[in-house]
RNA sequence: GUGGGUAUCGUCAAGUGGCCUAAGACCCUGGGUUGUGGCUCCAGUAUACGUGAGUUCGAAUCUCACUACCCACCCCA
């Protein structure tokens, strides 16, 4: 048994895809009831797309990405979800179409890292974007969405965090602040922290090094640093939140690690996951349309780990519906009553009934128990008695009761449930 | 890249140097009067001590290395 799954991935198994698909069902309900399309775009992409999209110095595009070479073209297996959809909604001029455009997808992410609770190589995002709108009501409903999505299923125990990380001008202003405020204690500070300095200085506010943080004490925050423009909008979208009932903390610390974004970041973070404990993250882009060589186009949007979002059910004990049983077992003794029961099953299942039937060739005991462990609420046994007389065993598996009826009353029977 | 933890049948899990050619439970299969499940009883199945060295008269039990997995740092969903 050498041939095992690749380090980082998971088998979604049987047992558990049927909660995978009721989280998309609910997420798809979510979206279509917000004006949310579903947006599928390839898992790999030419891996400049990232590069520009997420930004050359993000740790995600360093060292994380799953690059490969094929006839002399570097591709690279999507680590995020934004960048594909932003390329395909230039390459096919969404952006002449209705605005704001509004989109959701379901897909499959690929990072190179160390496996973790909660992390993983592979895993799966849900996420929105909306193209075309700078109102702060753009960012709140993308909020609200992801919030009202949480809410529907189920979880508890997550907390929203917002912050405003400015536009390009005002961070320029901020970086320049924050440099002056680092400079004198750079040496101090650990390795990584320094290589972020003239690169990315402000996730050296992230630094979880002890020692780090005691150097970061009173470093000026960005929100000190807004333009006016920026400080509105922050305080619109605080005032929009407020109006829909959606609480949430204002997080100085929120730095997200791709590029991409300006103004508003956000996070929906869970107090019971452990370390990984962001389950949601998004915010605003409104210039990476055009960096990716489309027209100035604003957007907003978030992705959401579903790994995570299982994790946190789970920690929090909400309940997914469990999978239907199956609603008849039709067992068969005798070459002609198989026969017989695989030609009853065809015409029930063709009613919409689920059906089950023995395709081992068991013997009746056995069939009973198998249709007792797959939930069965009915079985109709035949046996070559039964067919002599035209008629089948109705046996209710609840009440152990059980009836001779002629076949055809039997069948009408299950169909009435 | 840096730490820490764990490694016994399909699964969970006893066992801390000789009674372990390894308990128990679950699962699975069959049976308890010729054709009836869930409970119960009986039986059956399995080349289970991660790999490789070492210590020892003797190792699942001690040592070392390796590997795998898990957790944490980092980063993020």
């Amino acid at each position: 048994m050498n041939i095992s799954i690749p380090k980082g991935t998971k088998d979604i198994l049987p047992s558990e895809s049927y909660r995978w698909q009721w989280l998309e069902e609910r997420f798809r309900q979510t979206c279509a009831r917000y004006g949310y399309r579903e947006y599928r775009t390839p898992v790999f992409e030419h891996t400049e797309l990232f590069q520009r999209g997420i930004g050359s110095t993000t740790d995600v595009v360093q060292k994380e990405m799953y690059t490969f070479e094929i006839a002399e073209r570097s591709l690279t297996l999507k680590p995020e979800g934004t960048a594909g959809v932003v390329r395909s909604f230039i390459e096919n001029k969404l952006y002449a179409g209705q605005l704001p455009a509004k989109f959701y997808y379901i897909t499959p992410c690929y990072r190179y890292e160390k496996m973790q609770k909660g992390r993983q190589r592979e895993f799966h995002q849900f996420g929105i974007e909306l193209f075309g709108s700078d109102s702060m009501l753009a960012d709140a409903e993308v909020i609200a969405l992801a919030y009202d999505f949480l809410s529907s299923v189920g979880v508890e125990g997550f907390r929203l965090h917002i912050n405003s990380i400015g536009c390009p001008d005002c961070r320029a202003e901020y970086r320049k602040a924050l440099q002056d405020f680092i400079r004198p204690n750079l040496d101090k500070l650990c390795e990584t922290s320094q290589s972020r300095f003239d690169t990315n200085p402000m996730r050296i506010l992230d630094s979880k090094d002890p020692d780090d943080q005691k150097y970061l004490v009173g470093a000026p925050k960005i929100t000190d640093y807004l333009c006016g423009d920026c400080r509105k909008a922050f305080a619109e979208l605080q005032d929009a939140l407020d109006a829909l009932g959606i609480p949430y903390e204002v997080d100085p610390g929120i730095v997200r690690g791709l590029d991409y974004y300006t103004k508003t970041a956000f996070e929906f973070v869970s107090d019971r996951l452990g370390a990984q404990s962001t389950v949601c993250g998004g915010g605003r882009y409104d210039h990476l349309v055009e960096e990716i060589g489309g027209p100035e186009m604003p957007g907003v949007g978030f992705g959401l780990g579903i790994e995570r979002l299982l994790l946190m059910i789970e920690a929090c004990g909400a309940e997914i519906p469990a999978e239907p049983d199956c609603d008849v077992f039709i067992a068969a003794m005798g070459e002609r009553a198989q026969r017989e029961a695989a030609k009853l099953a065809a015409r029930l299942r063709s009613s919409g009934v689920k059906v089950l039937t023995d395709t081992c060739g068991r013997g009746l005991k056995a069939q009973l128990k198998y249709a007792d462990r797959s939930g069965a609420s009915k079985c109709l046994v035949i046996g070559d008695d039964e067919l002599d007389r035209g008629a089948a065993q109705l046996r209710d598996m609840k009440q152990s009761s059980q009836e001779e009826l002629p076949i055809e009353e039997a069948l009408e029977r299950i169909l009435k449930g």
